[in-house]
DNA sequence: GGATGATCTGACATCGTTGTCAAGGCGTGT
DNA sequence: ACACGCCTTGACAACGATGTCAGATCATCC
């Protein structure tokens, strides 16, 4: 295994000098630098990461917490914060944390402490958990929340525009003629589930048609409520020609419950989803839904703990970026049937 | 934060001796031990991760090497692995492989130089690449290789019976009155897949029934390939009355060529998957599947590795278990209408 | 009682890197 | 010519654990 030393050695320089190079710190003559990187191009140096942070400050180590690290949601932070780590030369750990264990918060800080953490990703739901929150500040561990409903204060977040998103996807139906909508929200405390109903009421309002608040269901994001709540908005008298749900697994559940009842989806019913969980795409007809930034917000996460190292402003608008959605057309939603007047309409954006 | 001299001076005894309380090393008188212990347990003591590994020889580190880490097979297997590697207060490193990408070799390197791991879980498929297990070997580094189609010398493997799982499918199916049974086979370069249809054929020829081959199509495990392998197989004169399919996303794309045609599902058609996909649950109906013990052949892993310290006998047995699966009996399967003479059969068993 | 070996314990060097600090070289203003 | 500041470099001591080795203690056997 080669050190720092061999290449010192061989480039003729101190140790220092080779680690100034390498940390692209200031102060080092072109020419010794060039000479020092071609060394180590040559020797195929790389630093030792436990030498590293067991001298210096930084542990190049960002962990990520999760609740239920099986879940494609988790899968795919994991994935987006583990792609940049290596571009940045940091490297990812993802814990688990039980909260429903009593031991809970030993198992943090024994990982904590540990592996001395430059800092944290907490993915939702535990990074609504003020205990969580507290215990990391408690620590002076630097914590990046994704999509949290609440912001406390020294924490940087990610998010997601959940309104704009909703917005959009209302207009998109009701550009397919659709008027009589139906709503599934998710629980009360999931502050994006209510930036979702927000942004449904927006295009409503905008297209000046009247909301009819019981078309609007309160679900807890599980299918079997999609299929409850489905039951539900269908046995209407006058039944919605399309159902908006919050989440993608409520919308299957909705989906499902049109195919028991024998409604064809989406030539009677239009239905489309939020999250681009990886069971729309195996749905059929496919769920029309949208896709969350899930891998990019994790990646900026990552940036924003190794940036934060430079910088110590918590309220940096720079800490809190709102990435972009994308809204996913499939088969799940078409023109509405020509009950009200509607012209046809192209459903090709995004 | 506290170190190991603390917990040596309060405990009036030299940071030597703590760490061989630590480590469980003989030679320690019991109220030394003893003494050590409280102590360390007052201050909450944890040895530094990276001092450990920087001075001794273990690094307490375990990579996981995966294609692609966002898929839902690959979380599995992270939760099974990390959550084992906690017990043994062990961590995981998570590296993506692309093998698609010319520097893939020196991003491996890289990872393991700088991270000195103990040891390296490689998921499918590219547990399969020998240039791979070859780069593991060369760096000295114990490998565990998941489901493996071939095995090279000199490296752990965790298995499952993916015969016997699909022996027992079958006569689950051949118990419900089947008797004309279509199998999707994966691709022929999947050693696991062909075990599988070795196991259909076992239970075919145990139960007298001869397997027409034309009844036997081979995919790719993809969703597609099931909607048109399904096609071919409804569309003949004689249909078959299950279908079993290799894989869940096949099986998801055999029932939603049903649903295209009519077909009620399981009514006029059984159809089974195999691996207890997410999607298998979030179908309508619910896939029956085989569910693969993924969590615990990643548990099973990281077991072989740590222990691998100790014994370095790579033949072992016990260096490639074989874990047991289970059956899910979900909603897609069920008794064959009635055209042979059939007795009702109970199916509650696993 | 003294040699022997097993059981305990601690001093010290070491792992590979970075932080601190001091010092030398060089340009600039007076 | 001198003081001053900026650039550039390296010596040295951490960081927090473990490996090595030598020494101390104790029981056992001749």
């Amino acid at each position: 295994m080669i050190t720092i030393k061999d290449v010192a050695a061989r480039a003729g320089v101190s140790p220092k000098t080779v680690s100034r190079v390498i940390n692209g710190e200031a102060y080092v003559r072109p020419e010794v630098r060039a000479s020092v990187e071609r060394v180590v191009a040559e020797l195929n140096y790389r630093p030792n990461a436990f030498a590293r942070s067991l001298s210096g400050s930084r542990s190049y180590l960002i962990g990520l917490f999760i609740d239920d690290p099986a879940s494609g949601y988790a899968a795919d932070l994991q994935h987006g914060a583990m792609m940049r780590c290596r571009d940045r030369s940091y490297h990812l750990v993802v814990e688990p944390v039980d909260l429903s264990q009593p031991d809970w918060d030993a198992r943090v800080r024994e990982g904590v402490a540990a592996l001395r953490l430059d800092g944290a990703i907490v993915a939702p739901p535990i990074c609504d958990e003020p205990a969580l929150t507290r215990l990391f500040e408690e620590l002076g561990l630097p914590i990046v929340l994704v999509a949290p409903s609440v912001v406390p204060p020294s924490s940087g977040t990610v998010h997601m525009d959940d309104l704009g998103a909703a917005r959009d996807m209302t207009e998109h139906l009701i550009g397919l003629g659709h008027r009589t909508i139906g709503f599934v929200q998710g629980p009360s405390h999931h502050r994006a589930s209510a930036r979702r109903e927000e942004g449904f009421r927006q295009a409503m309002a905008r297209a000046g048609i009247d909301v009819d608040d019981s078309l609007i269901l309160r679900g807890d994001f599980a299918l079997r409520t999609g299929l409850e709540l489905g039951e539900c908005l269908l046995s209407r008298a006058n039944p919605p020609t399309a159902i908006f749900a919050a989440n993608d697994d409520m919308a299957l559940g909705v989906l499902i419950t049109a195919m028991k009842r024998g409604i064809p989806v989406p030539d009677a019913l239009s239905i489309c989803g939020f999250d681009d969980a990886p069971s729309s795409r195996a749905a059929w007809p496919q769920l029309t839904t949208v896709r969350q930034p899930k891998a990019e917000m994790a990646a900026a996460a990552v940036d924003i703990l190794v940036s934060a190292r430079l910088r110590t402003s918590p309220a940096d608008p720079d800490a809190h970026p709102l990435l972009p959605y994308q809204l996913i057309f499939r088969d799940s939603t078409g023109a509405a049937a020509c009950t009200p007047p509607c012209r046809h309409h192209d459903a090709d954006a995004a």
